[in-house]
DNA sequence: TCTATTACCTATTAACTCTAGGTATAATGC
DNA sequence: GCATTATACCTAGAGTTAATAGGTAATAGA
């Protein structure tokens, strides 16, 4: 049985690529430094982990991609499509949905 | 180079099971039941989950053990020492820091 | 007596992340 | 002119964790 994400965890460099896509196309490189701009340094995820997550994004038809040289450098853009909309929609409630389940557990005063 | 927990992810059944035996000793399979009735039926590992993070936890002081025989029925009941008091203080810190910085970039109008 | 529950356990598989590379062009410093 | 850094892409292999799928044994209940 091949869950999209395990169960429960892992998944944030994929919501990350997915949200900050969600606003303007960028390719793998710039992708990169934004997530640690947009996070003040506090995430960095490597181009290692980075191009294999918009990789398989780009497989399961959530990213397209637009090719264009820029200085005689080859950038591959990639930009949210619908499906990766809704991705982006059942990650973020299911991230949300853990958060808060752990957070009462862990606040909670006593536990029977 | 090994890390006690990947960078950043995972790490969810160990904060879950400190934090449960930190308010009362516990056996594995009472512990099982713990995590899925103070998530409210949100959040279940199994038996095969729990135990090695037990162990792997009392391997590394985190947790200490005593054996009980209750109606024919041998149980292991975990108790947290401080070093465990530690370990779930650095997760939980982890797991809080982790969670407000993604909540700050999913929430964030632009990025530009 | 047969099944379900309690209670323990491990091995294998699967998934994901991390490191560590490798290629190539352009820009910068000396 | 040459060496280094920055830009931009990529993959393979290792490491860690979790999920599945078993397996043992005793008790309780139907």
């Amino acid at each position: 049985m091949p869950t999209t994400t395990s169960q429960f965890l892992n998944g944030v460099p994929e919501l990350l690529v997915l949200r900050l896509l969600r606003d303007k196309e960028m390719y793998g490189y710039e992708l990169v430094e934004a997530i640690r701009a947009a996070s003040n340094d506090n995430l960095s995820f490597a181009e290692g982990v980075i191009y294999p997550v918009l990789h398989s994004l780009e497989r399961d038809g959530a990213l397209s991609t637009r090719r264009q040289t820029v200085n005689g450098r080859s950038r591959v853009y990639y930009s949210v499509t619908p499906t990766g909309k809704d991705r982006f929609n059942d990650l973020l409630a299911h991230w949300q949905h853990l958060q808060s389940t752990i957070a009462t557990i862990v606040k909670a005063p006593h536990h029977a």
